[in-house]
RNA sequence: GGCAGGUUGUCCGAGCGGCCAAUGGAAACGGACUGUAAAUCCGUCGACUUAUGUCUACGCAGGUUCGAAUCCUGCACCUGCCA
Protein backbone atom coordinates (compact mmCIF):
# COMPACT_ATOMS: atom_id res chain seq x y z
CA UNK A 1 0.00 0.00 0.00
CA UNK A 2 1.37 3.53 -1.16
CA UNK A 3 0.40 6.53 0.81
CA UNK A 4 0.91 9.95 0.24
CA UNK A 5 3.86 11.75 1.71
CA UNK A 6 2.76 15.08 1.24
CA UNK A 7 -0.53 14.55 3.32
CA UNK A 8 0.56 16.32 6.73
CA UNK A 9 1.85 19.02 5.26
CA UNK A 10 -1.32 19.32 2.55
CA UNK A 11 -3.46 19.08 5.59
CA UNK A 12 -1.39 22.14 7.30
CA UNK A 13 -1.72 24.12 4.65
CA UNK A 14 -5.36 23.95 4.37
CA UNK A 15 -5.35 24.84 7.96
CA UNK A 16 -6.90 21.96 8.93
CA UNK A 17 -4.28 21.16 11.83
CA UNK A 18 -5.43 23.20 14.49
CA UNK A 19 -3.27 20.89 17.34
CA UNK A 20 -1.78 17.86 17.08
CA UNK A 21 -0.20 15.35 19.61
CA UNK A 22 3.24 15.14 18.77
CA UNK A 23 3.91 16.44 14.92
CA UNK A 24 7.03 14.80 14.13
CA UNK A 25 5.74 10.89 15.33
CA UNK A 26 2.42 12.01 13.44
CA UNK A 27 4.26 12.67 10.34
CA UNK A 28 6.59 9.23 11.08
CA UNK A 29 3.59 7.35 11.29
CA UNK A 30 1.38 8.68 8.13
CA UNK A 31 4.75 8.17 6.03
CA UNK A 32 5.65 4.68 7.06
CA UNK A 33 2.58 3.02 6.84
CA UNK A 34 -1.39 3.14 5.96
CA UNK A 35 -2.94 3.82 9.12
CA UNK A 36 -5.99 3.22 10.64
CA UNK A 37 -7.65 5.92 11.75
CA UNK A 38 -10.70 7.17 13.52
CA UNK A 39 -13.39 10.00 13.37
CA UNK A 40 -16.72 10.03 15.72
CA UNK A 41 -20.06 11.75 14.75
CA UNK A 42 -22.44 12.10 17.59
CA UNK A 43 -26.86 11.90 17.56
CA UNK A 44 -27.01 15.03 18.24
CA UNK A 45 -29.40 16.35 15.61
CA UNK A 46 -31.23 14.67 12.71
CA UNK A 47 -28.81 15.63 10.91
CA UNK A 48 -25.08 16.51 10.13
CA UNK A 49 -23.86 20.12 9.50
CA UNK A 50 -20.99 22.57 8.85
CA UNK A 51 -18.53 21.61 11.24
CA UNK A 52 -19.26 17.64 10.36
CA UNK A 53 -18.23 18.11 6.91
CA UNK A 54 -15.09 19.21 8.22
CA UNK A 55 -14.19 16.27 9.92
CA UNK A 56 -16.16 13.82 6.94
CA UNK A 57 -13.52 15.52 4.30
CA UNK A 58 -10.73 15.36 6.61
CA UNK A 59 -11.55 11.92 6.69
CA UNK A 60 -11.94 11.49 2.83
CA UNK A 61 -8.65 13.23 2.26
CA UNK A 62 -6.68 10.95 4.48
CA UNK A 63 -8.26 7.94 3.05
CA UNK A 64 -7.22 9.29 -0.39
CA UNK A 65 -3.42 9.58 0.88
CA UNK A 66 -4.04 5.55 1.66
CA UNK A 67 -5.32 5.53 5.22
CA UNK A 68 -7.92 3.38 6.21
CA UNK A 69 -11.17 5.25 7.94
CA UNK A 70 -13.30 3.92 10.85
CA UNK A 71 -16.59 6.09 11.07
CA UNK A 72 -17.89 5.78 14.37
CA UNK A 73 -21.78 6.75 15.03
CA UNK A 74 -22.16 7.80 18.50
CA UNK A 75 -25.32 5.34 19.68
CA UNK A 76 -23.82 5.26 23.24
CA UNK A 77 -21.88 8.93 23.63
CA UNK A 78 -25.00 10.62 21.88
CA UNK A 79 -27.07 8.83 24.79
CA UNK A 80 -25.36 10.96 26.67
CA UNK A 81 -23.70 14.41 25.24
CA UNK A 82 -20.54 15.96 25.69
CA UNK A 83 -20.32 19.05 27.94
CA UNK A 84 -20.56 22.58 26.29
CA UNK A 85 -19.95 25.78 27.60
CA UNK A 86 -24.12 27.16 27.18
CA UNK A 87 -25.01 24.73 29.55
CA UNK A 88 -26.45 21.33 30.57
CA UNK A 89 -28.09 19.32 27.38
CA UNK A 90 -31.43 17.86 27.83
CA UNK A 91 -31.39 14.35 27.31
CA UNK A 92 -32.91 12.82 24.36
CA UNK A 93 -34.71 9.79 24.25
CA UNK A 94 -33.65 6.07 23.11
CA UNK A 95 -35.77 6.23 19.87
CA UNK A 96 -34.78 9.74 18.95
CA UNK A 97 -31.20 8.51 19.42
CA UNK A 98 -31.83 5.11 17.12
CA UNK A 99 -33.23 7.35 14.34
CA UNK A 100 -30.84 10.40 14.15
CA UNK A 101 -28.17 7.71 14.43
CA UNK A 102 -29.53 5.83 10.90
CA UNK A 103 -29.58 8.93 9.45
CA UNK A 104 -26.14 10.07 10.59
CA UNK A 105 -24.67 7.32 9.18
CA UNK A 106 -26.19 7.60 5.91
CA UNK A 107 -24.75 10.78 5.78
CA UNK A 108 -21.81 9.84 6.52
CA UNK A 109 -22.06 6.91 3.72
CA UNK A 110 -21.37 8.82 0.53
CA UNK A 111 -17.81 10.50 1.42
CA UNK A 112 -15.90 7.51 2.16
CA UNK A 113 -15.20 4.25 0.23
CA UNK A 114 -15.94 1.26 1.73
CA UNK A 115 -14.31 -1.66 -0.87
CA UNK A 116 -10.85 -1.83 -1.63
CA UNK A 117 -7.78 -2.61 0.38
CA UNK A 118 -7.78 1.15 2.14
CA UNK A 119 -12.05 0.30 2.84
CA UNK A 120 -14.14 2.22 5.42
CA UNK A 121 -15.45 0.61 8.81
CA UNK A 122 -18.23 1.89 10.03
CA UNK A 123 -18.65 1.20 13.73
CA UNK A 124 -21.17 2.31 16.64
CA UNK A 125 -19.73 2.90 20.05
CA UNK A 126 -23.40 1.28 21.51
CA UNK A 127 -21.90 -2.05 20.26
CA UNK A 128 -19.42 -2.10 23.16
CA UNK A 129 -20.74 -0.36 25.76
CA UNK A 130 -24.13 -1.44 26.33
CA UNK A 131 -23.24 -4.40 27.92
CA UNK A 132 -20.35 -3.17 29.95
CA UNK A 133 -21.30 -3.13 33.13
CA UNK A 134 -20.64 -0.56 36.11
CA UNK A 135 -17.66 -1.92 38.05
CA UNK A 136 -15.85 -2.93 35.11
CA UNK A 137 -16.45 0.34 33.53
CA UNK A 138 -15.32 2.13 36.84
CA UNK A 139 -12.47 -0.59 37.59
CA UNK A 140 -10.91 -0.47 33.41
CA UNK A 141 -11.44 2.71 32.14
CA UNK A 142 -12.24 5.21 35.33
CA UNK A 143 -9.61 3.81 37.53
CA UNK A 144 -7.51 5.84 34.58
CA UNK A 145 -8.85 9.26 34.80
CA UNK A 146 -7.71 11.34 37.59
CA UNK A 147 -10.34 13.62 38.73
CA UNK A 148 -8.29 16.69 39.14
CA UNK A 149 -7.08 16.36 35.69
CA UNK A 150 -10.43 16.35 34.66
CA UNK A 151 -11.64 19.36 36.45
CA UNK A 152 -8.95 21.21 35.10
CA UNK A 153 -10.13 20.85 31.36
CA UNK A 154 -11.57 23.90 30.16
CA UNK A 155 -15.13 22.99 29.55
CA UNK A 156 -14.96 21.42 32.85
CA UNK A 157 -13.78 24.34 34.29
CA UNK A 158 -16.34 26.82 32.38
CA UNK A 159 -19.08 25.08 33.86
CA UNK A 160 -17.98 23.98 37.32
CA UNK A 161 -19.97 27.51 38.68
CA UNK A 162 -23.02 27.21 36.34
CA UNK A 163 -22.86 23.43 37.19
CA UNK A 164 -22.43 20.45 35.26
CA UNK A 165 -23.73 17.00 35.97
CA UNK A 166 -22.16 13.68 36.18
CA UNK A 167 -23.25 11.88 33.44
CA UNK A 168 -21.83 15.45 31.00
CA UNK A 169 -18.55 15.50 33.06
CA UNK A 170 -17.76 11.40 32.52
CA UNK A 171 -18.30 12.00 28.67
CA UNK A 172 -14.71 12.21 28.21
CA UNK A 173 -14.49 8.44 29.60
CA UNK A 174 -16.45 7.33 27.06
CA UNK A 175 -15.10 8.59 24.09
CA UNK A 176 -11.53 7.41 25.39
CA UNK A 177 -13.04 3.64 25.74
CA UNK A 178 -13.75 4.53 22.20
CA UNK A 179 -10.38 4.98 21.12
CA UNK A 180 -8.85 2.52 23.45
CA UNK A 181 -11.46 0.01 22.00
CA UNK A 182 -11.09 0.47 18.42
CA UNK A 183 -7.16 0.60 19.25
CA UNK A 184 -7.11 -3.19 20.77
CA UNK A 185 -9.86 -4.89 18.56
CA UNK A 186 -8.76 -2.79 15.19
CA UNK A 187 -5.01 -1.50 15.09
CA UNK A 188 -6.66 2.41 15.07
CA UNK A 189 -3.85 4.33 16.14
CA UNK A 190 -4.89 8.17 15.20
CA UNK A 191 -8.48 9.90 15.79
CA UNK A 192 -8.68 13.23 14.62
CA UNK A 193 -12.13 15.44 15.41
CA UNK A 194 -13.15 19.56 16.10
CA UNK A 195 -10.94 21.43 18.11
CA UNK A 196 -13.23 21.35 20.68
CA UNK A 197 -12.88 17.70 20.90
CA UNK A 198 -9.63 18.33 22.14
CA UNK A 199 -9.76 17.32 25.45
CA UNK A 200 -11.84 14.27 24.53
CA UNK A 201 -9.20 13.02 21.90
CA UNK A 202 -5.97 13.69 24.32
CA UNK A 203 -7.89 11.47 26.63
CA UNK A 204 -8.03 8.51 24.28
CA UNK A 205 -4.35 9.13 23.68
CA UNK A 206 -3.36 8.73 27.39
CA UNK A 207 -6.03 6.11 28.08
CA UNK A 208 -4.43 3.66 25.21
CA UNK A 209 -0.95 4.63 26.96
CA UNK A 210 -2.29 4.35 30.77
CA UNK A 211 -4.10 1.08 29.95
CA UNK A 212 -1.98 -1.33 27.89
CA UNK A 213 1.36 1.39 27.09
CA UNK A 214 -0.02 2.07 23.49
CA UNK A 215 1.14 4.73 21.34
CA UNK A 216 -1.92 6.58 19.74
CA UNK A 217 -1.85 10.24 17.80
CA UNK A 218 -4.51 12.40 17.54
CA UNK A 219 -4.93 15.79 15.59
CA UNK A 220 -8.24 18.60 16.14
CA UNK A 221 -9.33 20.75 12.96
CA UNK A 222 -10.01 24.14 13.35
CA UNK A 223 -13.11 25.68 14.60
CA UNK A 224 -14.57 27.68 11.53
CA UNK A 225 -16.29 30.99 12.18
CA UNK A 226 -16.53 34.04 10.19
CA UNK A 227 -14.36 36.99 9.88
CA UNK A 228 -15.43 38.10 13.18
CA UNK A 229 -14.57 35.27 15.20
CA UNK A 230 -18.87 34.23 15.79
CA UNK A 231 -19.94 30.92 14.73
CA UNK A 232 -21.36 30.05 11.51
CA UNK A 233 -25.30 29.15 10.99
CA UNK A 234 -25.83 30.43 14.64
CA UNK A 235 -27.28 33.37 13.06
CA UNK A 236 -30.10 33.14 10.30
CA UNK A 237 -32.87 30.37 11.28
CA UNK A 238 -30.41 27.76 12.30
CA UNK A 239 -27.04 25.45 11.42
CA UNK A 240 -25.99 24.79 7.70
CA UNK A 241 -27.16 21.21 7.19
CA UNK A 242 -26.58 18.58 4.89
CA UNK A 243 -29.83 16.79 4.58
CA UNK A 244 -31.57 18.79 1.99
CA UNK A 245 -34.53 18.59 3.60
CA UNK A 246 -33.47 20.86 6.29
CA UNK A 247 -31.69 23.14 3.94
CA UNK A 248 -32.24 22.85 0.67
CA UNK A 249 -29.14 22.85 -1.91
CA UNK A 250 -30.00 26.15 -2.97
CA UNK A 251 -30.08 27.78 0.30
CA UNK A 252 -26.76 25.21 0.74
CA UNK A 253 -25.64 26.77 -1.98
CA UNK A 254 -26.83 30.95 -1.56
CA UNK A 255 -24.83 30.53 1.52
CA UNK A 256 -20.90 30.10 0.15
CA UNK A 257 -21.85 31.95 -2.29
CA UNK A 258 -22.63 34.81 0.02
CA UNK A 259 -19.25 33.76 2.04
CA UNK A 260 -16.90 37.32 3.36
CA UNK A 261 -13.93 38.16 1.01
CA UNK A 262 -11.73 37.34 4.48
CA UNK A 263 -12.92 33.79 4.97
CA UNK A 264 -13.47 32.80 1.44
CA UNK A 265 -9.75 31.44 1.07
CA UNK A 266 -9.54 29.49 4.15
CA UNK A 267 -12.90 28.15 3.44
CA UNK A 268 -11.88 27.09 -0.45
CA UNK A 269 -8.61 25.15 1.91
CA UNK A 270 -10.99 23.13 4.07
CA UNK A 271 -14.12 22.96 2.30
CA UNK A 272 -12.77 22.01 -1.35
CA UNK A 273 -10.73 19.01 -3.14
CA UNK A 274 -8.61 22.06 -5.28
CA UNK A 275 -5.04 21.58 -5.82
CA UNK A 276 -2.71 24.58 -3.93
CA UNK A 277 -2.07 25.98 -7.52
CA UNK A 278 -6.04 26.24 -8.23
CA UNK A 279 -6.58 28.50 -4.72
CA UNK A 280 -3.78 30.18 -4.79
CA UNK A 281 -5.30 31.91 -8.23
CA UNK A 282 -8.31 32.27 -6.55
CA UNK A 283 -6.82 33.85 -3.90
CA UNK A 284 -5.51 36.29 -6.43
CA UNK A 285 -8.64 36.95 -7.77
CA UNK A 286 -10.37 37.85 -5.10
CA UNK A 287 -7.33 40.32 -4.16
CA UNK A 288 -7.90 42.02 -7.67
CA UNK A 289 -11.12 41.34 -8.57
CA UNK A 290 -13.30 40.94 -5.63
CA UNK A 291 -16.20 41.97 -7.46
CA UNK A 292 -16.48 39.52 -9.70
CA UNK A 293 -16.75 36.72 -6.42
CA UNK A 294 -14.61 34.26 -8.64
CA UNK A 295 -13.67 31.95 -5.40
CA UNK A 296 -17.22 32.53 -4.19
CA UNK A 297 -18.33 31.30 -7.06
CA UNK A 298 -16.29 28.19 -6.84
CA UNK A 299 -16.07 27.42 -3.66
CA UNK A 300 -20.00 27.30 -3.34
CA UNK A 301 -20.09 25.05 -6.55
CA UNK A 302 -17.45 22.87 -5.50
CA UNK A 303 -19.20 22.37 -2.00
CA UNK A 304 -22.69 21.90 -3.28
CA UNK A 305 -21.61 19.12 -5.45
CA UNK A 306 -19.85 17.35 -2.61
CA UNK A 307 -22.39 16.94 -0.64
CA UNK A 308 -25.78 17.22 -2.97
CA UNK A 309 -24.18 16.45 -6.14
CA UNK A 310 -23.34 18.44 -9.55
CA UNK A 311 -27.43 17.71 -10.34
CA UNK A 312 -28.41 19.75 -7.25
CA UNK A 313 -25.56 22.19 -7.60
CA UNK A 314 -27.11 22.89 -11.58
CA UNK A 315 -30.20 23.46 -10.10
CA UNK A 316 -29.62 25.77 -7.16
CA UNK A 317 -27.54 27.92 -9.90
CA UNK A 318 -29.86 27.80 -12.32
CA UNK A 319 -32.47 29.25 -9.53
CA UNK A 320 -30.71 31.61 -8.73
CA UNK A 321 -29.61 32.91 -12.30
CA UNK A 322 -33.40 33.39 -12.80
CA UNK A 323 -34.04 35.24 -9.93
CA UNK A 324 -31.16 36.96 -9.13
CA UNK A 325 -30.36 37.65 -13.12
CA UNK A 326 -31.52 40.59 -13.34
CA UNK A 327 -33.77 40.11 -16.44
CA UNK A 328 -37.15 40.66 -16.36
CA UNK A 329 -39.18 38.32 -14.60
CA UNK A 330 -41.72 38.02 -17.00
CA UNK A 331 -39.60 37.21 -19.59
CA UNK A 332 -38.71 34.09 -17.29
CA UNK A 333 -39.75 30.47 -19.26
CA UNK A 334 -42.44 29.93 -16.32
CA UNK A 335 -40.77 26.07 -16.17
CA UNK A 336 -37.47 27.83 -15.67
CA UNK A 337 -39.34 29.92 -13.09
CA UNK A 338 -41.52 27.68 -10.90
CA UNK A 339 -38.37 24.94 -11.04
CA UNK A 340 -36.55 27.99 -9.34
CA UNK A 341 -38.87 28.90 -7.23
CA UNK A 342 -39.83 25.57 -5.56
CA UNK A 343 -35.78 25.58 -5.37
CA UNK A 344 -35.70 28.48 -3.60
CA UNK A 345 -38.68 27.86 -0.94
CA UNK A 346 -42.52 27.93 -2.32
CA UNK A 347 -45.41 28.34 -0.45
CA UNK A 348 -49.34 27.95 -1.66
CA UNK A 349 -51.83 30.73 -1.32
CA UNK A 350 -55.69 31.42 -2.89
CA UNK A 351 -56.33 34.48 -5.23
CA UNK A 352 -57.11 37.90 -3.36
CA UNK A 353 -54.72 37.27 -0.46
CA UNK A 354 -53.63 40.65 0.84
CA UNK A 355 -49.81 40.66 0.55
CA UNK A 356 -49.34 40.50 3.82
CA UNK A 357 -50.36 37.47 4.39
CA UNK A 358 -48.67 36.14 1.44
CA UNK A 359 -45.47 37.48 3.27
CA UNK A 360 -46.08 35.23 6.04
CA UNK A 361 -47.54 32.36 4.56
CA UNK A 362 -44.06 32.14 2.63
CA UNK A 363 -42.20 32.38 5.97
CA UNK A 364 -39.88 35.50 4.71
CA UNK A 365 -42.17 37.11 7.63
CA UNK A 366 -43.04 35.68 11.08
CA UNK A 367 -45.66 37.41 11.45
CA UNK A 368 -48.50 39.93 9.75
CA UNK A 369 -47.23 42.84 11.97
CA UNK A 370 -43.46 41.98 11.12
CA UNK A 371 -44.88 41.91 7.50
CA UNK A 372 -46.62 45.54 7.43
CA UNK A 373 -43.05 46.88 9.50
CA UNK A 374 -40.95 45.31 6.56
CA UNK A 375 -43.44 47.07 3.83
CA UNK A 376 -43.37 50.27 5.95
CA UNK A 377 -39.84 49.60 5.89
CA UNK A 378 -39.48 49.44 2.03
CA UNK A 379 -38.56 45.75 2.24
CA UNK A 380 -40.60 43.71 0.64
CA UNK A 381 -40.82 42.95 -3.42
CA UNK A 382 -43.56 41.40 -5.06
CA UNK A 383 -41.76 40.21 -8.68
CA UNK A 384 -39.10 42.58 -7.71
CA UNK A 385 -41.07 45.43 -7.45
CA UNK A 386 -41.21 47.48 -3.90
CA UNK A 387 -44.09 47.40 -2.48
CA UNK A 388 -45.16 50.25 -0.59
CA UNK A 389 -49.16 50.10 0.11
CA UNK A 390 -49.63 48.06 3.64
CA UNK A 391 -52.97 46.93 2.13
CA UNK A 392 -51.87 45.43 -1.10
CA UNK A 393 -53.77 42.85 -2.88
CA UNK A 394 -51.82 41.29 -5.78
CA UNK A 395 -54.35 40.56 -8.82
CA UNK A 396 -54.38 38.33 -11.68
CA UNK A 397 -52.38 40.49 -13.80
CA UNK A 398 -49.56 40.01 -11.41
CA UNK A 399 -49.25 36.36 -11.99
CA UNK A 400 -46.41 35.39 -13.23
CA UNK A 401 -46.60 32.36 -16.03
CA UNK A 402 -50.53 31.87 -14.96
CA UNK A 403 -49.85 30.51 -11.60
CA UNK A 404 -46.45 32.35 -9.34
CA UNK A 405 -45.72 35.23 -7.22
CA UNK A 406 -42.24 36.25 -6.96
CA UNK A 407 -41.81 37.74 -3.01
CA UNK A 408 -38.97 39.58 -1.87
CA UNK A 409 -37.67 40.91 1.37
CA UNK A 410 -34.77 42.47 1.85
CA UNK A 411 -32.25 42.02 -0.81
CA UNK A 412 -31.57 38.29 -0.84
CA UNK A 413 -34.78 36.38 1.15
CA UNK A 414 -37.03 35.35 -1.55
CA UNK A 415 -40.15 32.95 -1.85
CA UNK A 416 -41.97 31.60 -4.40
CA UNK A 417 -46.12 31.71 -3.80
CA UNK A 418 -48.33 29.58 -6.34
CA UNK A 419 -51.26 30.92 -6.38
CA UNK A 420 -54.67 28.71 -7.03
C1' G B 1 -28.20 22.92 58.06
C1' G B 2 -27.84 28.68 59.11
C1' C B 3 -27.31 33.76 57.05
C1' A B 4 -27.22 37.10 52.84
C1' G B 5 -28.13 38.11 47.75
C1' G B 6 -30.17 36.81 43.05
C1' U B 7 -33.90 34.79 39.01
C1' U B 8 -36.39 40.66 33.68
C1' G B 9 -37.61 40.28 26.52
C1' U B 10 -32.72 36.17 21.62
C1' C B 11 -28.29 37.40 25.05
C1' C B 12 -26.13 40.96 28.64
C1' G B 13 -28.33 44.28 31.77
C1' A B 14 -31.46 48.75 34.13
C1' G B 15 -36.09 49.36 36.54
C1' C B 16 -37.93 48.66 42.62
C1' G B 17 -46.43 50.54 43.42
C1' G B 18 -49.33 53.87 38.38
C1' C B 19 -46.01 58.08 33.20
C1' C B 20 -43.56 49.97 31.88
C1' A B 21 -44.29 46.11 26.35
C1' A B 22 -40.57 47.78 30.23
C1' U B 23 -33.81 52.56 29.82
C1' G B 24 -29.10 51.04 27.66
C1' G B 25 -25.76 47.65 24.99
C1' A B 26 -25.18 43.31 21.79
C1' A B 27 -27.45 40.16 18.18
C1' A B 28 -31.05 40.16 14.38
C1' C B 29 -33.90 42.42 10.46
C1' G B 30 -34.92 46.53 6.69
C1' G B 31 -32.97 50.93 3.99
C1' A B 32 -28.77 53.89 1.88
C1' C B 33 -23.88 52.61 -0.15
C1' U B 34 -21.96 48.09 -2.71
C1' G B 35 -19.93 43.10 -5.60
C1' U B 36 -26.18 38.55 -3.65
C1' A B 37 -19.04 40.81 0.39
C1' A B 38 -17.02 43.58 4.67
C1' A B 39 -17.13 48.30 7.03
C1' U B 40 -20.13 52.74 7.81
C1' C B 41 -24.67 55.63 8.43
C1' C B 42 -30.17 55.65 9.23
C1' G B 43 -34.43 52.94 10.83
C1' U B 44 -37.08 48.68 13.07
C1' C B 45 -37.00 45.12 16.76
C1' G B 46 -43.80 40.70 21.85
C1' A B 47 -48.56 39.09 19.27
C1' C B 48 -53.26 40.42 17.11
C1' U B 49 -55.11 44.53 15.08
C1' U B 50 -54.33 49.79 13.25
C1' A B 51 -56.29 51.79 16.68
C1' U B 52 -55.12 57.25 20.26
C1' G B 53 -57.72 49.11 21.00
C1' U B 54 -56.95 44.11 22.94
C1' C B 55 -54.00 40.16 24.65
C1' U B 56 -49.48 37.77 26.39
C1' A B 57 -44.93 38.70 29.11
C1' C B 58 -40.56 40.49 34.09
C1' G B 59 -38.50 32.13 37.81
C1' C B 60 -43.44 29.24 39.55
C1' A B 61 -48.10 29.51 42.58
C1' G B 62 -51.03 32.42 45.53
C1' G B 63 -52.09 37.21 48.20
C1' U B 64 -52.32 42.77 49.41
C1' U B 65 -54.04 47.02 46.35
C1' C B 66 -58.50 50.94 42.50
C1' G B 67 -53.67 49.44 40.26
C1' A B 68 -47.60 45.20 40.91
C1' A B 69 -41.88 43.59 37.06
C1' U B 70 -41.91 46.58 41.53
C1' C B 71 -45.01 44.98 48.31
C1' C B 72 -46.31 40.08 51.16
C1' U B 73 -46.44 34.42 51.58
C1' G B 74 -45.01 29.66 49.85
C1' C B 75 -42.14 26.78 46.23
C1' A B 76 -38.08 25.87 42.67
C1' C B 77 -33.32 26.96 41.00
C1' C B 78 -28.60 29.83 41.25
C1' U B 79 -24.51 32.61 43.85
C1' G B 80 -21.68 34.02 48.15
C1' C B 81 -20.45 33.61 53.46
C1' C B 82 -20.74 30.52 57.90
C1' A B 83 -21.25 25.40 59.82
Amino acid sequence: MTTDPHLLDDLEWRGLVAHATDRDALREALTADSVRFYVGFDPTAPSLHMGNLVQLLTARRLQQAGHTPYALVGGATGMIGDPRDSGERTLNSRDTVKEWVGRVRSQIEPFLEFDGPTGATMVDNYDWTASLSTIDFLRDIGKHFPVNRMLARDVVRSRLEAGISYTEFSYVLLQSMDFLNLHRDHGVTLQFGGSDQWGNLTGGVELIRRAEGGHAHAFATPLVTKADGTKYGKTEGGALWLDPQMLSPYAFHQFWLNVEDEKVGELLRIFTFLSREEIEELDVATAEQPFRRAAQKRLADEVTTLVHGAAETEQAKAAAAALFGGGELRDLDPGTLAAALREAGAATATVGTPTVDLLVASGLVKSKGEARRTITEGGAYLNNERVTDVDHVPGLEDLLGGSWLVLRRGKKNLAGVEVG
